[in-house]
DNA sequence: CAGTAAACTTGAATCAATCAAGTTTAGGGC
DNA sequence: GCCCTAAACTTGATTGATTCAAGTTTACTG
């Protein structure tokens, strides 16, 4: 399906900004607003910062892009897959990588007690630190 | 043990604000940094906004205050009791509920591919409506 | 091809949180 | 008990991601 198809299947218009959106997170997932917001202007120079996090709210809502939002570093944006996927992310650079839902059922999602509300996601965030700045702290350690 | 020895134990000085943080996120469970200035400043109306953060930052680092970072909402901090529990947050409101690990042994903690990262903390968020807003969305539906 | 609501632009504002620089104070040492 | 010094605090300004507000353009319906 193509990324035209894709937003018509769920009501939205197809404009250029939705299109450069769509296809800058699928070259680069895991981008910021403002990563995504440069990518953009590579192929449309006037696109407003607020027509970006129009698009990225629209898209999302849509769920045609899945926004994760780790604490203490900005959103970022992938295309939803679909599958049941998690994310690690690096304390010290905010560096962000796919994991992979331990052993097939997808544990910890049933929780126990939920004092009335009514879960409709669990999500899995691992902290840690990423290759390159476990090196370095090692170095300065 | 009293307050004041939880922070000599932990080679923290004492001072009124840091007592008053404590008592505070002890009474108010989940609290932001907003309420626990407002709370603390009912004892000590001196204390400025820096302060309360410089004190949950130190609480945070020497391990007597768990912080807590919803996507889309400002920090909350509890007590760290040692428990491994997790949280479910309400989409619409922000409200922030305590949640049992589901049972027993702490599964999901132990990711299929980390991709290099040193992991250390499992986090698991569930999103979803609160009892009040689930009324409120079905009034207006 | 015209009408209209959605999608965009510009520009200013918000909010939680942090930075910077100077002042106070807790607690070890005399 | 009283200095001394680093840690803890105060005031005041600033950041940075995101949003609000108001007006203009543009994709789709009839």
């Amino acid at each position: 399906m193509t990324d035209t198809e894709l937003l018509r299947a769920e009501g939205l218009r197809v404009t250029a900004p939705r299109l450069a959106v769509l296809e800058a997170v699928g070259a680069a997932p895991h981008a910021t607003a403002d990563q995504i917001l440069t990518a953009v202007r590579r192929e449309l120079p006037g696109v407003s910062v607020q027509g970006v996090y129009d698009v990225l709210h629209a898209l999302t809502d849509a769920g045609l892009l899945r926004c994760i939002e780790p604490a203490g570093h900005p959103a970022r944006y992938e295309r939803r897959t679909g599958d049941n996927h998690h994310h690690v992310v690096c304390r010290e650079c905010g560096a962000l990588d796919d994991v992979d839902c331990a052993v097939g059922h997808a544990p910890c999602l049933t929780p126990s007690t939920t004092h009335g509300f009514s879960v409709d996601l669990a999500e899995v965030t691992y902290w840690g630190l990423c290759p390159g700045c476990r090196t370095a702290r090692d170095a300065t350690a």
